[in-house]
DNA sequence: CATCTGTTTCAGAAATTTCTGAAATAGCCA
DNA sequence: TGGCTATTTCAGAAATTTCTGAAACAGATG
């Protein structure tokens, strides 16, 4: 297993980057390398090419299948697991979107409902601040809803008008305006 | 300096969620409580009420300056600093992704375009792979140039939108297909 | 069932991050 | 200038995360 100059550089970087992402280097690192390769690859290969430990592999490949952020394929005639990333870009985005909101937002989420749901604490200003901070919440969450269910292609269409987004939403019809946000 | 249980309770929250957010549980502790604070707080008022060393609270008030998540207010006949959370919503949220745009996402648009540079390597699916990767970023950064610019009204109208949105682009004139990405 | 190949688990080692207390710095005021 | 208050810096302590090697596990094959 040797790597071209290109798949270390990007590795590396993948690597550093993986601690802002919240994931360690190690699997930011096994990701890169994943990305580049046409060919699945197995967990031996992946020891090799990242010159680690086997079983820092298994757990990175663990953690990478709890993002859905690989497949696992097996060969026939072959016992050992393979993996892959999609071929789809925008899959990849959508899977790591949606993700991260589960981990980031969601949890969040929960809990100040949790707290609305205690009642007023008499803290008047805090208990404002959460119900707007909820609201907030909510309405980004339901945008992505929608985001998640329309075709790449409407993704795309919207994503590259530019200016135009600005003055299609001035022809769209006036809408109920149900928000109490931001007062 | 003594806190509601509502103030306890979301500050413990969002000191569990800094680890995923990529601050630290201090820091993410620190900007619930100015968060639900109306009044700005010093940074003897913060040691106090989340029981940690007065360095600590110096070195995550830096941290939380350098998101540009808290402003920096000084009081008349006051010498010390105090500091507070936008009023705006919106406007946290918009520091927020642009922060985060420039820590997890330009750093690797520019390695990307880096490697480019270098000319292909010869392994043409990992060639190809990075420039379709840089594609789709340039294509999600100016869609956020985007929407930096557009006002939190139009934001707003754009989010709430919900099914409407299919439609309205159905309308949108046809646009020209710059796009390689996602063959 | 014994053996062989491949994978996962896990306790402790290694590395990294976070936090503290003490010392340094900075600016104000008499 | 010297004393006072407020803040920052920083070396090392404490806590946490990551990584490894050894052992356990799983399941195919002879």
């Amino acid at each position: 297993m040797t790597l071209t100059d290109l798949q270390q550089d990007f590795i590396l970087h993948f690597g550093e980057m993986g601690n802002r992402w919240g994931i360690n280097r190690t699997v930011g690192q096994i990701y890169a390398l994943l990305f580049l390769s046409e060919e699945p690859l197995n967990a031996e290969q992946i020891t090799a090419g990242l010159s680690i430990s086997r079983s820092n592999t298994s757990m990175g490949l663990k953690e990478l299948q709890s993002w859905n952020l690989v497949r696992q394929r097996s060969r026939p005639g072959d016992r050992r697991d393979y993996f892959t990333t999609p071929d789809d870009l925008w899959e990849i985005v959508r899977t790591l979107v949606a993700e991260r909101r589960k981990r980031e937002i969601d949890p969040t989420l929960t809990k100040l409902r949790e707290l609305e749901m205690r009642g007023p604490t008499g803290d008047e200003y805090a208990d404002a601040r959460i119900a707007e901070l909820r609201e907030l919440i909510e309405m980004m969450t339901q945008f992505h809803d929608e985001m998640e269910r329309m075709e790449t292609e409407r993704l795309v269409q919207l994503m590259t008008m530019g200016r135009k987004l600005g003055s299609l939403l001035d022809k769209a019809p006036k809408m109920k305006i149900w928000r109490k946000t931001t007062t």
